[in-house]
DNA sequence: AGCGGGATCAGCCAAAAGGCTGAGAGACCA
DNA sequence: TGGTCTCTCAGCCTTTTGGCTGATCCCGCT
C-alpha cells in the first residue's frame, strides 16, 4: 500500500525540517512537499494533492493559518487539516476547528502523538493534545465564561491600555457601568486585576 | 581539523530534530548533545563540553533560557551561547546580552545564518539577525527608552499580571523598589499606567 | 403577564497603584 | 578621587481600581 502524502506549513524553516525529518523515519508516511505561507500552500496543494495538510497558524503576515485552512477546505474536503502549533489559545482552538481542522497538536507533542495524528486524519479521526482537548471540554461544561458582545467590546479596549475613564468615554457609559462590565469579566477569566485580564486576554484570545 | 561540537537546548522536539537536520548538512558542525530544559542543559553541558550551545529562550515551566545562560556563563566562559528563539522582545535581547549571548538568531532565519553564527560564534564574533540587529542600533540612537536589565526582568514580569507586591516577592526586593523601577519604565515607554505598559510592552516587544 | 439576561448606573469602602522627594550602597569609569 | 549609573528603599499624598450591594430599563422568550 502507498504511503500516506504529507504537505507541511510552517513559516520556519527549522520547524519543517524537524517535521519532515520525524515523519521521514516512519515508512508509511512520506513528505511530498512543503510551504513556508497559506499563498504557498494553496498552489502546492493543487500540483501534490497530498492526503494530509500539517499547518502552523501564526505565519507572518499575509494569509493566516485559519484563512489557509478555510480555503484549503473550500476547495477541496477530502484533505484533513492538522493544526500543528506553539500555543494552545482558546480563541485560536475553536476558530481553527470551526474552519474544518481535523486535529489540533502543539509543537512539544511526541513524536508518536504526531504520527497517530496523521493516521488518523487519514481515516476521518480528530486527533488533539490533552492540553488542546481539555480546554474544549472546560469550555463545553462552563458556557457561563462565555463574554458577552459588550464585554468582549471592552475587553478588547482595556487591552489597549485604557483606564476606566478612558473606557467610559469611548464607550459613552458611566465609569460605574464599565467596572460593573469589567467585575464580570474579571469572573469569566478568573482573575482579579486589569493587569492579569489584559495578560490573558492576549495571551489566550490572541487579541493584538 | 574537527568539527565544532554543538549542545542544542529547546523545550520542543520537533525544533532540535530540525536545528540537528540542518546543522548536520554541514561537515564542520556537529551535534553531540540535546536537552529539553535549562536543567538538562546544565547536565549536558558538563558531561559533552560543547563549543556552541544554541538555546531557546522560551522553555515551559522551570528555569528560562536567561537564567541557563547566566548559569552556563558561570560555570564555563569559554562557551558560546547563541540564542534561537521565536520572538524579537526588546527585553529579551537586552537580557540574553547581558547575560552573555553571544548571538541572537530568530526561528525564521536563514540556515546559512544560522550556520555563520555557529562558525561565528566560537572564533568570539557576535551574530544576529537583522531584526534583533535593527533593534539594537534603534535602542542606541535612544539611549534614554533603553530598559536596564533589571527593568526588563520586570517588565516581562509585569506582562503575566503581576501585582506589586507579587513582583517584589518573585524578584525579592521591596514593593517600594518595584514602584521605582515601574516608573522609570512607564517614562522609558511613554505611558503612565501599568495596563499601558503591558500593552505596549507586548506589542511592541513581542512578549507573550 | 412574568421571567431572565444584558446593559446601564450609584454609593461606599478598602486596597492597589502612581507621583514625588530624598537617600544610601555598589559598580564602573575618567 | 569624583562623577555617573543602577539598584535598592522609605514616606507621603492623590488617584485609580476592585468588591459589594442594590437598582432601573429593555428585550426576548414562555
Amino acid at each position: 500500500m502507498s504511503a500516506i502524502t504529507v504537505l507541511l506549513v510552517d513559516d520556519h524553516l527549522v520547524v519543517r525540517s524537524g517535521l519532515k525529518a520525524l515523519l521521514g523515519t516512519q515508512p508509511d508516511i512520506e513528505v511530498v512537499a512543503e510551504a513556508s505561507s497559506g499563498e504557498e500552500a494553496l498552489t502546492a496543494m493543487k500540483v501534490h494533492s497530498p492526503a494530509v495538510v500539517v499547518m502552523d497558524l501564526a505565519m507572518g503576515p499575509g494569509m493566516d493559518g485559519i484563512e489557509a485552512i478555510r480555503k484549503l477546505r473550500e476547495r477541496n474536503r477530502r484533505q484533513a487539516v492538522l493544526v500543528f502549533t506553539t500555543y494552545d489559545s482558546d480563541a485560536d482552538i475553536v476558530r481553527a476547528v470551526d474552519a474544518g481542522a481535523m486535529g489540533y497538536l502543539l509543537k512539544d507533542a511526541a513524536p508518536e502523538e504526531i504520527f497517530a495524528a496523521v493516521r488518523g486524519a487519514v481515516q476521518g479521526k480528530s486527533v488533539m493534545s490533552a492540553p488542546v482537548a481539555s480546554r474544549l471540554f472546560q469550555q463545553l461544561r462552563n458556557p457561563d465564561e462565555v463574554l458577552t458582545p459588550r464585554e468582549a467590546e471592552l475587553l478588547s479596549l482595556l487591552t489597549e491600555g485604557l483606564s476606566n475613564r478612558e473606557l467610559g468615554q469611548r464607550l459613552f457609559i458611566s465609569e460605574a457601568t464599565v467596572k460593573t462590565h469589567l467585575a464580570h469579566i474579571y469572573a469569566k477569566l478568573g482573575v482579579e486585576t486589569r493587569a492579569a485580564a489584559i495578560s490573558t486576554a492576549i495571551r489566550r484570545e490572541g487579541m493584538r
